[in-house]
This record gives C-alpha cells, sequence and structure tokens, in this order.
DNA sequence: GTTTTTGCACTTTTT
DNA sequence: GTGCAAAAAC
C-alpha cells in the first residue's frame, strides 16, 4: 500500500491494517511493538478515523509524548488525538465528569506521601497508639488498601478478610474526602464509577460513546480496574486494541493481572490475534540467554523469539568480591567502552533496588562519566519544593488539610503543633475543614482566640495568593516565594544545602514558567496535575550524553547497545522479600527477562560475593536465575579492574561448582531452619530433588510453602 | 514553641 | 550509612 507498511513484515502488517473489531498484539520485546501502535494509529487516521475520537493509553507520560511526536512524523494530527496514561487519562476525565462519580472536581491528588501520612494518623487513631507504632502497620495496611482498590473491590471486600484493614480503610476514606483529596488509586476507581452505570447520571459526556478506537499499551500490566474502564469505554464499538507481552508482566504486586490476556480472548471471542517474535534489538546470544531463563516460567504460553540479528558476543558474567569491586568494575567498563568510540548515552546499568545506585553514581562519577538517574530521590519529592507545591494546592483546594498542615508553619509563624491539634479537633466537630476555619470561615473555635492573631496574617497571605493565580503559575508560584520571604528562609535556616535548595525552587518557576507558556488556557489544577502524575521514567532523555543508572522496572520499554544488570544475586533477584510462592519467583524472573532484553549488542550481568546491606555486610551468592541462563563467558575475579567485556572468555557453565548442588530430601517431621524465617518443622512434602515442595510451620506459627531449591533449608537435630 | 540531639528502622519494584 | 521521628534541651 503505502509507506505506512514499508519495511514491515508480515505480522506487522496484519497488526497495522486490521480494521474494525478488537484486536490483541502478542509482542515480545523487541519485535517493533511502538512502530506497529504508531503506524496503526496513523492507518486509522489515514483511512478516515477522526483523530478527536481516538484515545490511545500508555504505560507512562513519556511512552505518551513518544507516541505522540512519533506519529507526528508520520503526518498525524497527533495533537488531537488524547494520549495519556491510565491515570492522567482519569484525572482529566474526572475534572469534566467528577460529579458523576461524587466528587467536586476541583480535588488535589494526593501522592504516596501524602497518603502514607493519612493512613498514618487514622491508624494511630484507630490502635490509640503514636506514629511511631502506627507506621509498620500503616504500610502493610496502604499495600493492601491499594491492592483492592485496583482489584475492583471495596471496604467491605477487605473488611471481610481484615476488620481492622477495613476499619483504616473507612477512616481513611473519610479523611480524604473532608479534604477533597484523590489518591492515584481512586483516580481509577471514580473514572470507572463516571465512565460506566452506577453513579449520579448528571454526566456530561457520553463516556461510552465518546471514542471510536481505543488502544492500550503494555497490557500485561494492566489491573482489573483499568480493564473495566478500558471495557467500558469501547463499548459502543468494540474497536479496542490491546498490545502486551505476558512474559513481561512485572507489575502483579500492583494488581497488574496477566490473566487479563486471558480474559481478553474470553469477552472478545471474535478477536484477531497477531504474534510478533522476530526480535529485532538483540543479538542471538543475547536472546538465546534471555529465552533459556523464561523457559523456566511454568505458568507461560510457550513462545520463542528468533533472532533478526547475528548471534554476537557472548553474554558476559562478572564476579566480584564485594560491592565496590563491582562498582569499580563496572565505571571501568563504562569508561572502556566510552575509550572506544561509543557513546555515553549507550549505556545502561540496571539495579533492582533504587538503593543500590549510590557505589555505581560514585564510580561514574569518578571516571568522568555523566549519568542519569532514573527512579531515585526525585525533584519533585525534594522537600522545599514540596512545600512550595503545597502552597500551590491548598490555593487550587481550599479544603486541602494536607498541604494546609504542611505549611501553616513554613516558614516558621509560631503557629505549633497545639494550634494545629485544636483545629484538627475542632474540625472534626464542626465539618469545616481546618484550612477553612484558620481562614475564619465558620465558627472560630472556643480557646483559640490567642491563637487567632497569628492566624490571622496567614489567612491574608493565602488570600492574596489566591489573587495572583489568576497571572498564571509561574507568577502564583513567584507570589510564594516572595511574600513568605522561602528563599531567605532557607538560607538561614539550611547550611551546607541552602544553595541547592534555593536554586531547586528557582527551577521551580521555570518550570511553571515553561508551562505557562506551553499552556493554552490551561490553569493551576492542570499543572499541579500534569506533576502530580510525573513518573520516573519520564524524566528520562535518551538524546542526553549520559550514561544511565535505572531500576529494572524503570527499565521497561527502553532499549540500549550495553546494559550491565549489577547485583545479580540471590536476594535481590528473587528479592528476599519476595516470598517463595511460584507466582512470585516466576515474576522475579520475568523481571531479569525484561532487564536483559533491554540489550542490543552487549550484556554484562554482574554479581559480588559481599555486599553491604542496610549497614551490615552480607555473604551472596549469584542469583539461581543465572544457572537457569547457563552458560556464559566468565569473567573471573572481578578484583581487577580493567574492562571486563574486552577481556577474552571461554564458554563456561555459571559457577564451576554450582553453589550448593546437592539438595537434601526433607520428609515430614523434620527440624529444619530457614535462613529468613528460623526454626520451623516440616509438615508435608510434594515431589522431589531441587523442584520437591515443602511445607513447613515455623515457630511463630505460620505455614510456608517453599520449594527446596530457593529456601536454602537446613535440617537440624533439635528444635531451637 | 523552637532547636538540637539521640535513637531507630530501614531498603523492593511505581502510577 | 541514612533519614526521619520522638525526646531533650533551649
Amino acid at each position: 500500500m503505502d509507506e505506512l507498511l514499508r519495511d514491515l513484515n508480515p505480522e506487522q502488517i496484519e497488526a497495522v491494517t486490521h480494521g474494525a473489531g478488537p484486536l490483541l498484539i502478542l509482542a515480545g520485546p523487541g519485535t517493533g511493538k511502538t512502530r506497529v501502535v504508531t503506524r496503526r494509529v496513523a492507518h486509522l487516521v489515514r483511512s478516515g478515523a477522526d483523530p478527536r475520537r481516538l484515545l490511545a493509553i500508555t504505560f507512562t507520560n513519556k511512552a505518551a509524548g513518544e507516541m505522540r511526536e512519533r506519529t507526528a512524523a508520520l503526518d498525524v494530527p497527533s495533537g488531537e488525538i488524547t494520549m495519556a496514561t491510565f491515570h492522567a487519562f482519569a484525572a482529566r476525565l474526572l475534572r469534566v465528569d467528577g460529579r458523576a462519580a461524587g466528587i467536586d472536581p476541583s480535588f488535589s491528588i494526593v501522592d504516596e506521601d501524602d497518603r502514607s501520612a493519612l493512613l498514618r494518623a487514622a491508624v494511630a487513631e484507630l490502635m490509640g497508639t503514636g506514629a511511631d507504632a502506627a507506621r509498620k502497620t500503616a504500610a502493610e495496611v496502604s499495600r493492601r488498601i491499594s491492592f483492592f482498590k485496583n482489584a475492583g473491590k471495596g471496604a467491605e471486600d477487605l473488611e471481610r478478610e481484615d476488620p481492622f484493614a477495613g476499619r483504616v480503610w473507612r477512616e481513611y476514606e473519610a479523611r480524604l474526602r473532608a479534604m477533597n483529596g484523590v489518591d492515584f488509586d481512586d483516580l481509577l476507581v471514580l473514572a470507572e464509577k463516571a465512565v460506566s452505570g452506577g453513579g449520579p447520571g448528571d454526566r456530561r459526556v457520553d463516556w461510552r460513546a465518546a471514542y471510536d478506537h481505543v488502544l492500550v499499551d503494555e497490557y500485561q500490566d494492566v489491573n482489573a480496574l483499568q480493564y473495566r474502564i478500558a471495557r467500558a469505554l469501547c463499548a459502543r464499538t468494540r474497536n479496542l486494541c490491546v498490545t502486551g507481552d505476558p512474559d513481561q508482566s512485572i507489575y502483579r504486586w500492583r494488581g497488574a493481572d496477566v490473566e487479563n490476556i486471558l480474559s481478553f480472548e474470553r469477552d472478545f471471542p471474535d478477536a484477531r490475534v497477531v504474534r510478533l517474535v522476530r526480535n529485532y534489538r538483540s543479538t542471538g546470544a543475547i536472546l538465546r540467554a534471555a529465552d533459556r531463563l523464561i523457559a523456566n516460567n511454568v505458568r507461560r504460553k510457550e513462545k520463542t523469539l528468533t533472532a533478526m540479528k547475528g548471534e554476537g558476543e557472548p553474554v558476559r558474567l562478572l564476579s566480584s568480591g564485594d560491592d565496590r569491586d563491582e562498582a569499580e568494575s563496572i565505571g571501568a567498563a563504562a569508561a572502556a567502552e566510552i575509550a572506544s568510540g561509543r557513546a555515553p548515552s549507550d549505556i545502561a546499568i540496571l539495579v533492582r533496588t533504587a538503593a543500590q545506585t549510590r557505589l555505581l553514581e560514585q564510580s561514574l562519577a569518578a571516571r568522568g562519566i555523566a549519568y542519569a538517574l532514573v527512579g531515585g530521590a526525585r525533584f519533585w519529592d525534594r522537600r522545599e519544593v514540596r512545600d512550595v507545591i503545597a502552597y500551590l494546592r491548598l490555593v487550587a483546594n481550599p479544603r486541602d488539610s494536607v498541604s494546609f498542615e504542611r505549611i501553616v508553619n513554613v516558614p516558621r509563624r509560631g503557629i505549633g503543633e497545639k494550634t494545629v491539634e485544636a483545629l484538627r479537633a475542632h474540625a472534626a466537630r464542626t465539618g469545616i475543614p481546618a484550612p477553612e476555619l484558620a481562614r475564619g470561615r465558620g465558627p472560630w473555635p472556643e480557646g483559640l482566640a490567642r491563637e487567632r492573631a497569628k492566624l490571622a496574617p496567614f489567612a491574608r497571605l493565602i488570600a492574596r495568593l489566591e489573587a495572583s493565580a489568576a497571572a498564571g503559575v509561574a507568577a502564583l508560584v513567584r507570589a510564594v516565594i516572595d511574600e513568605t520571604r522561602y528563599e531567605a528562609w532557607l538560607a538561614e535556616s539550611e547550611g551546607p544545602s541552602a544553595d541547592e535548595r534555593i536554586e531547586n525552587v528557582r527551577e521551580l518557576v521555570n518550570d511553571a514558567a515553561q508551562f505557562d507558556r506551553e499552556g493554552e488556557g490551561r490553569g493551576l489544577n492542570e499543572y499541579l496535575e500534569t506533576r502530580a502524575l510525573a513518573g520516573d521514567a519520564d524524566s528520562y532523555d535518551p538524546a542526553a550524553p549520559r550514561a544511565t543508572i535505572l531500576t529494572m522496572h524503570a527499565a521497561k520499554g527502553l532499549e540500549f547497545p550495553v546494559v550491565v544488570v549489577a547485583g545479580a544475586e540471590e536476594g535481590f533477584l528473587p528479592h528476599a522479600r519476595s516470598s517463595d510462592r511460584i507466582e512470585e519467583i516466576e515474576e522475579e524472573r520475568r523481571l531479569l527477562f525484561v532487564a536483559m532484553t533491554r540489550a542490543k549488542d552487549r550484556l554484562l550481568l554482574s554479581w559480588a560475593e559481599r555486599r553491604a546491606v542496610a549497614g551490615t555486610i552480607l555473604p551472596r551468592v549469584p542469583s539461581p536465575f543465572l544457572r537457569e541462563i547457563g552458560p556464559v563467558a566468565e569473567d573471573g575475579g572481578g578484583r581487577r579492574r580493567d574492562d571486563p567485556f574486552s577481556r577474552p572468555g571461554e564458554d563456561l557453565f555459571f559457577g564451576r561448582e554450582p553453589a550448593p548442588s546437592h539438595y537434601p530430601a526433607f520428609s515430614a517431621g523434620d527440624l529444619v531452619r530457614h535462613s529468613f524465617y528460623g526454626p520451623g518443622t516440616i509438615t508435608a512434602v510434594r515431589g522431589s530433588g531441587p523442584e520437591a515442595k515443602v511445607t513447613v510451620r515455623f515457630r511463630d506459627g505460620a505455614e510456608k510453602q517453599l520449594i527446596v531449591e530457593f529456601a536454602k533449608l537446613v535440617r537440624v537435630a533439635a528444635p531451637g
């Protein structure tokens, strides 16, 4: 046909040209998925689809931006197409139609920090303890509530399983409602309500008929709630196109459900299914290693990727004595790559946890290698930035008590915990939010007569800020900084980091000014929204001349000529916090699969014999997954700080003496010790050898299903 | 009410 | 080694 189909393979053409009706594109890593989706969008528009009636859902804001650029390059009026993440789309929908879901459209988006503060307060109240005792409980309860919300379940469902968590949910919900706040999960919950039937009937837009085509990317990481939204949005036309790869599902913990792919074929039995398996990204050696790894997942549809590139160099293994040596060797490898003419931006170092980055950063910095960090301390999490943003949020939403409490005494204006506590109590009694009380709306609390004098200037300050908001977001940010004399306060309150903080605050002014310039009639709410929903990966700029250090999760969807996987050890892969349940082990395996398949030409897997974890030095063993990958070229030692890539290496089976080569046979009644859970008794055994599953009852009464291969159980003679 | 000091718990992964 | 929160001192 036209140039849209040039350089596409037959499966890709099938996906691009598919007309009406449901379409499922199963796309392995590096199979040209992004290209197919952008061409498909262009093809739809050229075939007469109205771009204003197209909706493309992506996993990150950055992916949405990229799709916009790439479709624009194909002469598509991409500005007219709605491209956003589920969360951003939901937020926009609720600004228009919040009332249909029972929410005031001037709501604040409550971020993860605010959320945990609210939950901690709710838990503390219900337990009658201090905030400290509430912390751990709150973190646990928070995860459960979030998981239930994303599964499309309500407080009553959680209450049946865990009455306390259910009560916390209701209390938390009440607090959110009082401040007109909406957390990340609520965005989806409420959007689903607004889109499908159920809520109040005064909808301004018929969402079920608003789009002719809906496209959803990274479908394997979509949760039940998101799936419901997508399905409702295309209720009329059924023109739903989803793309994903079950082997790259790495957000199960956030409620993502691979079963969605199965439900898709169930809900749309007439769906066309296209499989993309020709990999154009990685060398044969890299692909083979990744394939051997993922083949170990039992709950999986068989699928083998075909390498379209040559064999390339073997995947390499770097063994180091400790984490410092590892960082040094990796830094040396990066330096050698650059010395041989490679661009720094071609190099990525992938880690499992954000905490691993520090030594790697130091190593790169010591060699003068510029690097970017994706996922780590973010600009928007800086205290000074959050302070200024809190003022903005209070202006946008006068009921935002979380922001109010954050800045009522920042900079210091003599309003202490006692005053805030009194306001909070009065707010609970009267139902009028604390920030409104502080501004003299509603009856003044008794016994706070003296505090009134201190609060009055604050009330006037907020009123002045409200007035300046009309001149744009940047004007408001400047007003906040000037009126509160924020920079002066920073300068005197903080010693060494004061300059950096002032710099950050000024950067915020720039950011707001840029928003004002680019935004067309968009206001404060939209500014706060885009910034609240800005993700980790969104800041990544592939064109910047820098190496990249990033978490494996943040690496999803990206590719690099050279990839180093740092810390390929048991404890990271699988992570010590994940359980021995097969679902979780398999997700950890998929995570390493995603990491490996980011590499185009060179892949280095690295581990260290010792590593400082939370302050203590621990002995480490290689990730059990490395054994599954099998032969790779090994770079012995690692205490040598020359280039691991350039050394000759013969193909060796990993770990000349496979770590624990014999697995003890257990039987019921055996007394054992687990490295983490401690002593216990075997109550049941299924299977034999390394794959055998044993049930162990530990001293606290908890029973765990463990796989002998991973559990490192030791038989003991006597209990304890 | 504010500042400083001590103590402790912490490290998955993120929209 | 770190960052946050309660306790102690100003």
